[in-house]
DNA sequence: TTGAAAGCGCTAACAT
DNA sequence: ATGTTAGCGCTTTCAA
């Protein structure tokens, strides 16, 4: 490869270390000589070796990005968020993907410790006390994002009260036919993840408390079942999806079949995504502000970095949520 | 941080390259000593230090994407893509955003460069034969995507091409009127990347040859450009947008000034993303096949990393693209 | 079959 | 103000 330092420092007659000082700024070394290797390192065109120097650092400058992947924008706004809120930072973003196999989300994790990320944020497929105390055990800080693991650091809504509110919305509406739609979110053992988990349950008690019964339709088939259940429907349904990817292909799907939305059936979303808002067709959501999410918790990580925040307390931040008014209930 | 090689081999009263010869699983060594080795390994949990074996190495077995950002879910698409075709490969992901910044993406090559990247992949904002000439002489290969830059290896569909068959098709529907908006894809010179340059030609010269008159919309304020266009058109307009994600925006400000899709204008696409599709609004575009796209473009790269393929002859993979018929003309 | 030693390019503590 | 030296944890060549 390229040039190194050893090779600049004597191109310019000196030793490696006055290099090292006029290169890192700092250090006490004559001004003179400091422009002359700077000079030169520019016109020979230096580039420090970041594997080297990480290596010797002990630290690598990078922070980790993981989510499942790229098709619900749900985390691409994510990523857009931690982004932007570290991009001022001297830290090199490292985005990858665990494809919701768990495996693939622990290889990842230890590729990142191995290379000495400074921290990393995830979007977890694992879950459990012991993934809990995995986390705790590595050497550097984990942030995760929209799954409140006791014992972790996470950001992240209140799951369980944004899926009560928005049933009580979908009932305000008229309906009193809930369904509840939570598809392919599930990680390699068929379990969906805790999101998921949170949003069925604070459905499940709205209903029950309002006694009416609860239906739940999930699955990767799910778009067959939900045919079935608003052919045999008494009063026209309402589809609360858990996710407005799911949402847009519940809606997408049903007109195909001939149905219309409003007229014979509702469709709510959750993770408010604007690409399924349009002015004709506007997904009614829960827009629980995704950029803000990501945004805290890159901050939070950076804090934890830094010390400014223990990394042995569990810190858990809420972020707020509103409901988005479409034309879709 | 944890356990290195020399602990391990302590531990197991050997010398570090027997440890290495048991854990590469290479060179002579005797069958017991190695298991006895392997079976320490796994008890102390070693893992090796990626940064000290890269540095060693001289090479991380990683592979850069870069792109703009994930505002554009075009850009989600191709990162899915490639994703999935490296994944058997012992190669890791590492996706950055130079946000449409020259200098950033310069700057994310850089340290792609410094880590020792095996390859990059850029959807790049800068451009020209200077760019060309840089490109060529970094030390990793590098596959471009959406621009056909002449001096580099690139994949994408013929952007001209496809132009020229979108507005004739707008044309068969009927419209006269066809208006190009090229909105905030521009690098920070202000310029257009080359990809919609290419587009913007090829509908300039169908207009011409079709004795009509261009008219083009571009730049951050280009909805009320269009309103004001709207408001003195002639005949009912088509907005041919240069991505389905401007389409999707200049559909939705128009229905919220009150005009309605194909009863007061037509609007046309580009780069097919699924979530502009929910069956009662479909925008019409042009599917470029983004998978096939991120697909190609992984694929050549690991061809140049494992040389298969030369890195100083340019490859250029012209990827189909078909019209994807909504109800937005 | 195993061990010793050099080197990857850098940082950092120490000596001049 | 500048130079020397010893690592960081690994791979790899050479010697035993």
């Amino acid at each position: 490869m390229g040039l190194t330092a050893s090779d600049l420092a004597k191109a310019c007659g000196v030793s490696r270390s006055t290099v090292n000082r006029a290169l890192l700024g700092e250090g006490r070394i004559n001004k003179d000589t400091k422009k002359m290797i700077l000079e030169k390192a520019k016109e020979l065109g230096y580039k420090p070796n970041l594997l080297a120097r990480s290596l010797a650092m002990g630290k690598s400058m990078t922070i980790g990005v993981i989510v499942a992947d790229l098709n619900n924008q749900y985390f691409a706004g994510i990523i857009d968020a931690v982004g932007k809120r570290v991009k001022n930072e001297k830290y090199l973003l490292n985005v990858t993907f665990h494809e919701k196999s768990k495996a693939a989300e622990k290889e990842l994790i230890e590729k990142l410790v191995s290379f000495q990320a400074s921290g990393i944020i995830i979007s977890p497929i694992n879950k459990g006390r012991e993934f809990e105390k995995y986390l705790k055990e590595l050497p550097i800080p984990t942030v995760l994002i929209g799954n409140d693991l006791k014992r972790t650091t996470s950001v992240g809504i209140d799951e369980y009260q944004a899926t009560v509110d928005a049933v009580k919305y979908i009932m305000q509406k008229g309906y009193r036919n809930v369904v509840f739609c939570c598809p392919p979110l599930k990680d390699d053992d068929g379990k969906n993840n805790l999101g998921h988990v949170l949003r069925l349950k604070g459905y499940r008690e709205v209903m029950k408390s309002c006694g009416l019964k609860s239906c739940c339709i999930y699955g990767d088939d799910y778009l067959p079942q939900i045919e079935k259940n608003i052919k045999k429907s008494a009063g026209k349904p309402a589809y609360l999806c858990s996710g407005d990817i799911f949402a847009n292909e519940v809606m997408t799907f049903l007109h195909q079949k001939g149905y219309m939305v409003k007229r014979d059936f509702g469709v709510m979303g959750f993770d408010y995504v604007k690409s399924y808002q349009n002015g004709i067709v506007n997904i009614t959501t829960i827009d629980n502000h995704i950029s803000a999410i990501g945004d805290k918790a890159a901050e939070i990580l950076l804090d934890m970095i830094n010390g400014k925040l223990a990394r042995d307390e569990y810190h858990h931040e809420i972020i707020g949520y509103d409901i988005k008014e479409g034309n879709t209930l």
